[in-house]
RNA sequence: GCCCAGAUGGCGCAGUGGUAGCGCACCUCAUUGGUAAUGAGGAGGUCACGGGUUCGAAUCUCGUUCUGGGCUCCA
């Protein structure tokens, strides 16, 4: 975990990062420039972008100020003083506006930069023992999009260069991990431009790695009580109308088609589907709790410059389901959902996790009531479980509380995948109801969840987890026989098929290349398990084995094989 | 959507005013090889798209599309 002290020097490379622009481009404005996760950055308004020549620049005059160990001088000043010295800074006395009179003002100065700042700093500027300037992006002004773009330069300090180059070197690592690059080089998927952006094309490898998670995903479903339904991809604008999607969620969605007279709208989401399979006919509360759940496609709006190769797409499919229950069933449901989760992440080696609970937000339905109830009932089903866990207090949508899991990838990055959300919302506005023991009709609550999140996102997430290295039971190709001359190549057949009839997925590597050349193409590919044939293993009635993971493991029959990598998957 | 930067054979790249080149991949032939690249030959591009400037544009210019890094948003 970063200290305090790194975000610290941070914050105080990013003030000698400015005072080094202010001394270079002397008519710049300078807006704020805090510590961020793994670096800082500070916001300016520039007469003209910085160039990467600019950033080599600015590094120069700022390691002049850290070899000059210029002092960070704090100084307290009234509002009327602060309002005075910064006369020239804009975006400084909009910020000096929101202070409020009496309170602590103060300043800080180095290398004869002066800037708006609570501080801390480092005492001097020879503290900053690695730094760089990593990259320049636009910024919004205060983040909103109404307001100016700023030029942002980006940076990062650690507390010794070693720490600097460890991080350099995690940035290429996950560079080579890239899901995009991975994906055109295994041959997994595309997006191309004649058919549109953000829309996915799984290849023949990745569809079957879709296929494999898919059955896991369906089998595990239907052991864990829930039914499979599947619903269309568009449906009357009107629908969404009713579920409310047409008022907070135009802006997401494709623009309708008419047909016949009638305004057809593509699908944003599943739940409204799944409110008509439930509305088709009388529900009694001897069916609840329902558990219904669907590989559900969707096409979503994204603004262009947010998509994301299969991270962000406009069409996606959710490994979604809707769960109706009664309040009383509520704090169970959901602890099953959570343990649901872990065990289906520990099949693709995920095994630490980040858990958010959001609460109710300023503008909400449902009555305080009910919000207390569903998000003690995420509490204590949290807590049962045993899960630690951060509030997003807040955070929630306006029809319910929210579960967010982040999952830990194999270089540390994290993932926000599964989302679990409470809706008292739209059983309302689709008017849904149970009978109860009483008779009576009673509304049932709904929870919205997604484990993936997105096949895609999480596609992408597994290629960069795997570095494109699946595990056997997901490889595309999980065996390359590779006979040594033309005439292992009909033993190689033979091997290739018997252990295709076994289930398993090879791939006969028959052309005209030397070994070296073979194994090389099959190490490229990824492919767990390289068999390589000659007349020593021929004259054995044996295969060599070699595996990605441990190299050379010698000869073996086709049957030890075979029960060797069973027991693997 | 906004700011900045890009777009050259399937992929990775070179080429800043005189009508395109390299490596890998691909195809053919020779080679029959023991754990990450055998050799030789061949084919493949109206330089993202549309205007403009110029005797002449991959190269300069304007617009569009897409991609990348950010912002905002999000599965």
């Amino acid at each position: 975990m970063e200290n305090i002290d790194l975000s610290m020097l941070r914050h105080s490379c990013s003030h000698v990062m400015a005072a080094a622009v202010k001394k270079l481009f002397g008519d710049v404005k300078i807006a704020i420039g805090p510590s961020i996760e793994n670096g800082f950055y500070y916001d300016f308004d520039a007469e003209r972008p910085f160039t990467p020549e600019d950033l080599e620049l600015i590094t120069k005059e700022m390691k002049k100020i850290i070899k000059s160990r210029a002092p960070f001088i704090r100084r307290e000043v009234t509002k009327a003083e602060a309002l005075s010295l910064f006369k020239d800074e804009p975006y400084k006395l909009e910020l000096l506006e929101a202070i409020a009179e009496g309170e602590t003002i103060s300043t800080y100065e180095v290398d004869g930069f002066l800037d708006l700042c609570r501080g801390p700093h480092v005492d001097h500027a020879g503290r900053i023992k690695a730094f760089k300037l990593m990259n320049v992006a636009g910024a919004y002004w205060r983040g909103d999009e109404k307001n100016k773009m700023l030029s942002r330069i980006y940076g990062t300090a650690f507390a010794s260069k070693d720490e600097l180059n460890e991080y350099l070197q995690r940035l290429e690592e996950a560079e080579r991990r890239d899901h995009r690059k991975l994906g055109r080089e295994l041959d997994l998927f595309s997006i191309q431009e004649e058919a549109g952006p953000g829309l996915v094309f799984w290849h023949p490898k990745g569809a079957l790695i879709r296929k494999l998670i898919e059955d896991y995903w369906k089998t595990e479903h239907l052991k864990n009580g829930y039914e499979l339904v599947v619903t269309p991809h568009i449906a009357l604008r009107d629908l969404w109308k009713t579920s409310g999607h047409l008022d907070f969620y135009t802006e997401n969605m494709f623009s309708p088609m008419e047909i016949d007279d009638a305004d057809y709208q593509l699908k944003p989401m599943n739940c409204p589907f799944h409110l008509l399979i439930y509305k088709s006919r009388v529900r009694s509360y001897r069916e609840m709790p329902i558990r219904w759940a669907e590989m559900g496609t969707v096409y979503r709006y994204e603004k262009s410059g947010v998509l994301h190769g299969l991270m962000r797409a406009r069409g996606f499919t959710q490994d979604d389901a809707h769960i109706l229950c009664t309040r009383e069933q509520l704090h169970s449901e959901i602890q099953r959902i959570m343990s649901f989760i872990f065990m289906i992440f520990r099949k693709f080696d995920f095994t630490e996790y980040e858990i958010f609970l959001s609460t109710r937000p300023e503008k909400s339905v449902g009555s305080d009531e009910i919000w207390d109830e569903a998000t003690g009932a995420i509490r204590t089903a949290l807590e049962t479980e045993g899960l630690s866990y951060q509030i997003d207090d807040g955070g929630g949508a306006f029809y319910g509380p929210k579960i967010d899991v982040k999952i830990k990838d194999a270089i540390g990055r994290m993932w926000q995948c599964s989302t679990v959300q409470i809706d008292f919302n739209e059983p309302e506005r689709f008017d849904i109801t149970y009978v109860g023991q009483d008779g009576e009709h009673h509304r049932p609550i709904m929870i919205h969840r997604a484990l993936f999140g997105s096949l895609e996102r999480f596609f992408g997430i597994l290629i960069e987890n795997y570095a494109g290295a699946f595990p056997l039971w997901l490889s595309p190709v999980q065996i390359a026989i590779c006979p040594i001359t033309d005439n292992n190549t009909g033993y190689c057949k033979n091997v290739f098929d018997t252990l295709t009839q076994e289930g398993f997925r090879c791939s006969l590597y028959d052309m005209n290349e030397p070994l070296k050349a073979k194994i090389k193409a099959a190490e490229l590919e990824k492919i767990p398990c390289m068999l390589i044939v000659g007349d020593r293993d021929m004259e054995a009635g044996k295969v060599s084995v070699r595996t990605r993971k441990d190299g050379d493991k010698g000869a073996f029959t086709v049957e030890e094989l075979i029960a060797q990598l069973k027991q693997e998957l």
